[in-house]
DNA sequence: AATATTCCCAACCGCTTTCGT
DNA sequence: GACGAAAGCGGTTGGGAATAT
């Protein structure tokens, strides 16, 4: 835009913090007249600022209805599903947190949220599980050894040849969704999630976001039947949602277990703790405190949604574990042996599909 | 105790969008 | 519709506080 007009930097007006008695002029002259127009305003209130300087610490720091002080979980939370959906849309995601600011929730996200995403082996733009980045930028010379290189044991060549084909999945996953969206695909899951939260964010609605595109999800399964994996599997997009769920919150360092009684309802696929049930055409998450043990001082997660009224009435019939126990690990019950960092999520959950499908008696 | 390093966040910068004429 | 001003917004920065050495 042309005509720009400077903003502090004319005629000496003050830049920097905020004193006390600045604060106390400001908020004296807005409670008595409003702040009107805030080019107006620092002549009118007698203060040495520009309008925009007034305006920003009005409405980061001095608005009385500003909530102040850390953030609490079920806060965290939101703002990592809605981040994981809107991207840094900071002004979008504040106003489904009231008292909240842009500028507390961008910074909140930039020094807490973000690092611990990455500790968890969570990409924090894509919120999905990272790429092993040292792996893949080593990618064409792994293969090259382990098709060339006679010497190597046979149990060793294989394991990397599955390294690479992971990595090769990884890729073809991102890249089908991006080319399709044209953009970095938003975590569906935490879209879904959010249907029927109690929480405070109130005029959130899941329509307004791009919905599970099971067409593409297909395609992309049957791009990877290098593996000998089936071709469509009806459970594999509810298995999909289950397993994004499940990496927002959960990974390594957490003991996942079963859902409470080890059963979950028809039209369902559960992975990592998180129980996804096809409804109508979408799909409810589902998950309760008894699904994650604390560890190396994680906390327990607070429960994302309660199970909806259909899935209160849905009759459990599958038994996907051996019989459940406080004490059952993914291990026990599974073909899902995760990688610390995360990076065998998605092939372990194609892998999971066949064996999901053959204990599912409506499936077929 | 002194110094260096890292963390944190209020405030700023400048681009984009909205509004009023 | 064109234009300019105001407001909105997201990225970046500066410096004080906290922590590490």
């Amino acid at each position: 835009m042309m005509g720009r007009s400077p903003c502090c930097d004319e005629s000496g007006l003050k830049k920097g913090p905020w004193t006390p008695e600045e604060d106390q002029m400001l908020i004296e002259f807005i409670q008595k007249n409003g702040h009107g127009s805030w080019r107006a305003l620092p002549s009118l209130a007698g203060l040495n600022r520009c309008g925009k300087s007034c305006r920003l610490r009005w409405t980061n720091y001095l608005r009385p209805d500003i909530k102040r002080g850390k953030f609490s979980d079920e806060e965290e939370k939101i703002i990592i599903d809605l981040h994981s959906v809107l991207g840094n849309k900071w002004s979008a995601i504040a106003s489904h947190l009231p008292g909240r600011t842009d500028n507390e929730i961008k910074n909140f996200w930039n020094t807490h949220l973000r690092k611990k995403l990455l500790n968890m082996g969570i990409d924090p733009v894509t919120h999905r599980p990272r790429t092993d980045l040292n792996l893949l930028a080593n990618l064409p010379q792994l293969l090259a050894i382990t098709s060339l290189n006679n010497l190597m044991h046979p149990l060793d060549a294989l394991r990397l040849q599955a390294e690479a084909a992971q990595l090769a999945r990884n890729q073809l996953l991102q890249n089908l969704l991006q080319a399709v969206n044209g953009s970095t695909p938003p975590n569906l899951g935490a879209v879904l999630n959010l249907q029927g939260s109690s929480s405070p964010n109130q005029g959130y609605n899941p329509a307004e976001y791009p919905q599970p595109n099971t067409q593409l999800e297909g395609l992309v399964n049957n791009n990877l039947q290098a593996q000998a994996l089936p071709t469509a599997n009806p459970l594999a997009p509810a298995l999909h949602h289950a397993h994004q769920m499940s990496t927002n919150f959960a990974n390594s360092g957490v003991i996942q277990q079963p859902s409470n009684d080890g059963l979950i309802p028809e039209n369902s696929a559960y992975f990592g703790g998180v129980c996804s049930t096809l409804i109508n055409n979408e799909y409810v998450n589902n998950i309760s405190n008894n699904n994650l043990n604390s560890s190396d001082g994680i906390e327990q997660m607070p429960p994302l949604v309660s199970a909806s009224p259909e899935m209160e009435e849905m009759k459990p019939h599958t038994n996907i574990c051996d019989p459940p126990s406080t004490s059952t690990t993914f291990d026990t019950w599974g073909e899902l042996n995760l990688d610390d960092d995360g990076s065998d999520y998605w092939g372990d959950m194609l892998e999971y599909v066949p064996h999901f499908s053959s204990l599912s008696p409506s499936i077929s």
